[in-house]
DNA sequence: TCACCAAGAGAACGGCGTTCATTAAGATAT
DNA sequence: ATATCTTAATGAACGCCGTTCTCTTGGTGA
């Protein structure tokens, strides 16, 4: 542990005037060396800290400790980037062999657990609205997924169209659920709280109903309060089953 | 029309050497003067030709022959542009009366004029996903929308999701649509064909599917010939469709 | 004639994605 | 042990962005 036991030429320590180089970028790369899943791991974490507008390479760069143009020995672009975080979102995730029965379940925790994946991290709906899983890699998902209608017995025409309906759907409801959750974090001040209050917003949003003009808006009054009082879960397991139950109107025997 | 008659202080012509100086600005400044209906009449034109990733503050004020600051007098930001944007979709746009006899094509007739208002721009999909109708100006469009649900009978939390549902379901099929489009385009090089080549398109995704490993994608590979042949219209159709009969199945008559 | 005013010009700030020449460190061959 | 090559990262630069600030200018009413 004692230097300088042999001739090795420790290098003079650095005189006061001339700045101290930087050594961590170099001792952080040594102890893991710069590589696509590691960039990956570190946009999600500016995703979820600054959200997607505040996602830049720059950023990405600085929560590795190294500089801009090291990304892109790994990263082509930063749509590249967004395309790995988006096919990120896939990973592990595997539908069931399709049983004819129990279709309609199958769908529906296909669409639960998808949108607790796009939950999972901040504005990932916007990530994945912008993309589609047409790459060799994520084809066996829509393959996958495809099955289970088809073996359900719907005709090649619905079922093409399922696939795409069904994430839409998901896609769409959880990205205007993060819409609201901005809203309501914009108007709470800068700060960004794990869990938005979706009591005060619930409030705030009747009574802005409640205070439409009497006789222009019967419809939205009426409604507001399933808009409001309707959890977000329930309000998505609506809407997903007005789907299936279109979809199963296409069987031959619909009580299926 | 004689020049120096009185003693008006005529300033001496430029020197040479110095730039002239840009007078076509006011000139057309004092031809229409700026206002946030021809602002966003530019952004239009900029959006049509660069699309949304091209449209800057720049890039509007350039079209109007003005700087960028100009602009900030009549918009307060370019959140604000694109909100302005999203509202003009809805100009001129009036629901019909609610007819229960005639709800679904009600609701057909408002998908199709909609689906074709955000094909009348390039990436207009996109900004209207960024948005909420439920500024002061667009509640009445969502009124009359909930309308013709609740006029045919839906029960109310059905009613509540079916425009979100609605609404959703056509904006992420033209954004899947204009994506589709980017793809086609950048395939064929960067000029911007007016319509891109739908037949080469689907020949190659169609040799693409054909392509798969025979046993891994039995169902894309079924499926790849009803999603290559049926138009665009058709399919939007179908997913419409769909949704209806998925509504209607809501309605204690469901023949209706 | 002069003071005022609104509209737009112009410059600047900090941040962005991306590229390019350069450098430090380790591996390899002589 | 030394020279060479390779790799991985740096740092500076380019041109663009949204936004803000100060300044100019041309027209208007007193």
């Amino acid at each position: 542990m004692s230097d300088a036991a042999e001739g090795t030429p420790v290098p003079p320590p650095p005189s006061p005037w001339e700045r101290e180089r930087p050594r961590r970028a170099r001792v952080a790369a040594a102890r893991a060396p710069l590589s696509r899943e590691r960039i990956v791991e570190a946009a999600f974490t500016v995703l979820d800290r600054s959200g997607l507008d505040g996602l830049s390479m720059r950023q990405v760069a600085g929560e590795l400790g190294v500089t801009v143009s090291a990304l892109y020995a790994y990263v082509s672009s930063k749509d590249d980037l967004l395309e790995l975080m988006y096919t990120r979102l896939f990973d592990g995730f595997s539908l069931p062999e399709p049983d004819p029965d129990r279709w309609r379940e199958q769908v529906r925790e296909y669409a639960r657990t998808w949108r607790s994946r796009l939950l999972s991290h901040r504005d990932m709906a916007r990530i994945s609205m912008a993309h589609v899983p047409f790459t060799a890699e994520l084809l066996p998902y829509v393959e996958s997924l495809l099955a289970v209608f088809r073996a359900a017995g719907l005709p090649d025409r619905i079922a093409a169209e399922a696939g795409d309906l069904i994430s839409t759907y998901i896609d769409g409801f959880v990205l205007e659920e993060g819409m609201w959750q901005d809203r309501a974090a914009e108007q709470t001040g800068g700060g960004t709280p794990a869990r938005p209050d979706w009591r005060e917003m619930a409030d705030e949003m009747q009574n802005y109903f409640a205070s439409l003009p009497e006789g222009d808006f019967p419809h939205l009054r009426a409604l507001s309060g399933v808009m409001v009082t309707d959890s977000s879960d329930e309000r998505f397991d609506i809407g997903l089953e007005i789907i299936l139950r279109g979809l199963a109107s296409y069987l031959p025997d619909p009580s299926a």
